[in-house]
DNA sequence: CAGGTTCTGCTCAGTAACGATCAATTTTTT
DNA sequence: AAAAAATTGATCGTTACTGAGCAGAACCTG
């Protein structure tokens, strides 16, 4: 039996009941025991499920579609317990535009089975939602970044002028003290046609991003209502950031994780931001 | 030639379920183990598979379709015949608009690896060409119909508002003497603008299309410049087409059976249309 | 708090899979 | 038809994964 698959099915299997002992799983999945602890211990580095003595605990709510673990970075569990977090502002029934991005990947994928319209120029992103029936999708239109497989340029934009949603959730390849950065021209005009299209702009930023500059300014702080970060993020960066902007740092912290369902939502803390900030998001 | 059929007949095989094992694959397929690896690597290269230690598990990027389930069937084969020709007709470095469907699934299968602009609305047809580097593919936006993985409505017609291409090669439901149908009212509308965005109009239909009507008129004979049938059309049909169409008949001989590449282009046989028919392409 | 039990991380040897290489075969070109 | 190129399958040394065993830590239980 291959391990890749093998962890896939531990996930599955603890899908629905939120908790596996390790015995269990081993005799369910035909290995020994010391197999099914070190599969825990690579999900739960990977931040799927977190250990508990003699077993192991879902973290977040799966999808159905079977591909979703894709190759694991290391930053990969401090985006997840970011889109996590962003993941818990999102109410039912809502307007949701998702940038292309890994970060932005997770959020779908936490996203995944809510009640949501999702507009995105993503392709990965579409397929994503594209066979679920909760979610309805919207895709800009415009010209494929194969690198990326992010759609971008002035048909996209066109696309985006036509369309109004509650949220938008960005990436950004750096931000500083006063503005932040993409590293590509079409997408930083399109992003800018995205952040008007929406009522709250979130931006989703891994903390190596803070202090990095992209080749592109994309915009001041002033239009970003709230950045979600992992707790990462150096000290002097929390109070930096500009006064009408919120700042959300998303712990990974073993008993916030342990919440299961999809309120997912009281396990960021905000800490930035000035009086008059956005704060209408409960986080 | 035969082992890009063999990686299709893999990508085929792990679409089920999601993965498979290296041993199974090559018992499956007939050859050894080494080739099968090799094809791995290729394919995981290419971006459509992930290599795990014994097995291949398919990327998320990729979702399951339909068009690739069916394996040699009698329909899959003519479906191909007919590509071929329409493959034939494209030029290099010519612009391609590509509807959905399985029949112009097909063709994109063709048309990869040329140097083309392909334009399409569906997400089965973007996944295909989002790797290459010799395409250059814009993406209709708008709604996605996720039974088809099609994009639809209003937005799609917006964003083909905004292209020129020199082809168009359109799916269809149905057609009879005097038009042609879909089933769809939103697909019917996004298609006349496909049709209006194109030099030519190309319909590929298999034979059991004829004489069957959709739920939805699409348009009259004039509007369509062409239309590619494999040689199952009954002989009674073939006179009946209106005189401005041209009507080809993709044969399907053995050895033209086995062309992969895109030079196909002599296995279609012009034999319908009328006096004045547009027979500009040399097929 | 003491004693027993369970669980854990760790090491270690056996095994299965891997990549690289090369000869045999098929296919294509000349 | 001969030569060249590409593809395939087998072999081999190396690597990665697995399961068992073991000492210590963590968890009841009285």
């Amino acid at each position: 039996m291959m391990s890749e698959q093998r962890r896939l099915k531990i996930l599955d299997l603890i899908r629905h009941e939120g908790y596996g002992s390790l015995e269990g799983l081993a005799g369910r999945l035909g290995v020994s025991e010391s197999t099914v602890r070190r599969d825990a211990s690579i999900l739960e580095q990977e931040g799927w499920l977190r250990r508990t003595r003699g077993g192991v605990l879902l973290t977040s709510s799966l999808p159905e579609n079977p591909h979703f673990r894709q190759h694991q970075t290391t930053a990969q569990a401090q985006k997840r317990a970011i889109a996590l977090v962003a993941a818990g502002m999102v109410q039912e029934r809502e307007t949701v535009l998702l940038d292309g991005g890994s970060t932005t990947f997770e959020l779908g994928l936490q996203l995944m089975g809510r009640n949501l319209q999702v507009v995105t120029n993503s392709l990965p992103l579409a397929n994503l939602f594209s066979h679920s029936e909760s979610t309805d999708l919207t895709l800009a239109g415009g010209h494929l970044h194969s690198r990326t497989g992010v759609i971008l340029g002035p048909l996209a934009e066109r696309t985006l002028e036509q369309i109004h949603c509650r949220w938008a959730f960005l990436s950004v390849a750096g931000l500083d003290a006063e503005r932040l950065y993409n590293d590509n021209q079409l997408l930083v005009e399109t992003e800018r046609s995205m952040m008007a299209a929406a009522d709250k702009v979130v931006v989703l930023a891994d903390s190596s991003k803070f202090g990095r500059r992209g080749m592109f300014p994309l915009c001041d702080w002033e239009r970003v209502h709230c950045v979600v970060v992992d707790q990462g993020l150096a000290e002097e960066w929390r109070s930096v950031i500009g006064r009408s902007t919120e700042l959300v740092i998303a712990d990974l912290s073993p008993e916030l994780a342990g919440e299961v369902g999809g309120a997912a939502a009281a396990s960021g803390s905000s800490v930035g931001g000035g009086r008059d900030g956005n704060r209408t998001e409960e986080v």
